[in-house]
DNA sequence: ATATACATTATAATAATTCTAAACTATTGA
DNA sequence: TCAATAGTTTAGAATTATTATAATGTATAT
């Protein structure tokens, strides 16, 4: 029933020991419908503020590392000022809302298959992404 | 016939007045054939190993913003530990090698026009930027 | 030439991230 | 069970990249 239990053998899987840290925060990343984008600092307010055990930066930081070198995170690169996390691992493509700063996934049907006619000789193509920067269209004004 | 004449135009174009240190970061960036993709690091490296006279980091990253806000560079992310500039400041891709940590410029040619199919409602599309990850083929070991 | 606004510089301050080492906890197996 | 062990958390220190400060220097317009 404590559907932390799937987070306990979830951990235990890759060889992480459940702590009540990392529980925690798989609770707050995993437990969502949606895609989670967010930076180390956004994930610390949300947990201390849903939460009510206190969690040290450091631990965040470490788990964080500790997610994605399991491959159940992944870092995102938009902003060379800031790290972003997402909880979808998977190659794939991004609207960047300039206003907002806010990431958000593209459907796979909502793009066309990118194409790379040329590649460079010696080299195999280990992803491509796709980064659409997006901003309030202003010329709704009188 | 210096070509310092060009740097020092330029930069008054924009109203940025032409000190020795501009002119000398323009001849370093500026005087090549190629796209140049380089961080802060490499920038004062290539700097004070190239010219003789000494030059503040300070004033690097003082001139490399002041050419990005009047539009001689441009940042990208592909590493959100690092902060690159690009002397190619139009919307482009790139191919990051993921070996030797260079970026490359993918020729408008060698790559398929990308569709975007659904877009955010309010919102208008400023860049369509790919980044394809490379690394060297290792099947071709005995 | 002079005044003025703007730039450069060394250094200090800040912010993000990583390190350290001591205290704590999960796991193992006697 | 219950220690022994390996792995984890933590507060705070250290490191790194970047930005701010404020004194000194320089370009430009009279
Ligand atoms: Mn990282
Ligand atoms: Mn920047
Ligand atoms: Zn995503
Ligand atoms: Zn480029």
């Amino acid at each position: 029933m404590p559907k932390n239990c799937n987070f306990i053998e979830k951990l235990r899987e890759v060889g992480l020991r459940p702590t009540k840290q990392r529980v925690k925060m798989c609770e707050v990343l995993f437990n969502r419908e949606k895609t989670f984008h967010f930076t180390i600092n956004d994930l610390v307010k949300i947990i201390s503020e849903k939460m009510n055990e206190k969690i040290s930066l450091a631990t965040v930081y470490n788990t964080v590392h500790a997610f994605e070198k399991k491959g159940y995170l992944k870092e995102i690169s938009i902003d060379s000022h800031k790290s972003y996390f997402d909880t979808n691992t998977s190659a794939h493509h991004h609207f960047f809302d300039e206003d907002t700063h806010q990431l958000i996934d593209i459907d796979k049907n909502d793009i066309d298959k990118i194409n790379i006619k040329k590649n460079i000789s010696g080299k195999k193509i280990n992803s491509i992404e796709v980064l659409v920067r997006v901003a309030s269209d202003n010329q709704n004004q009188k």
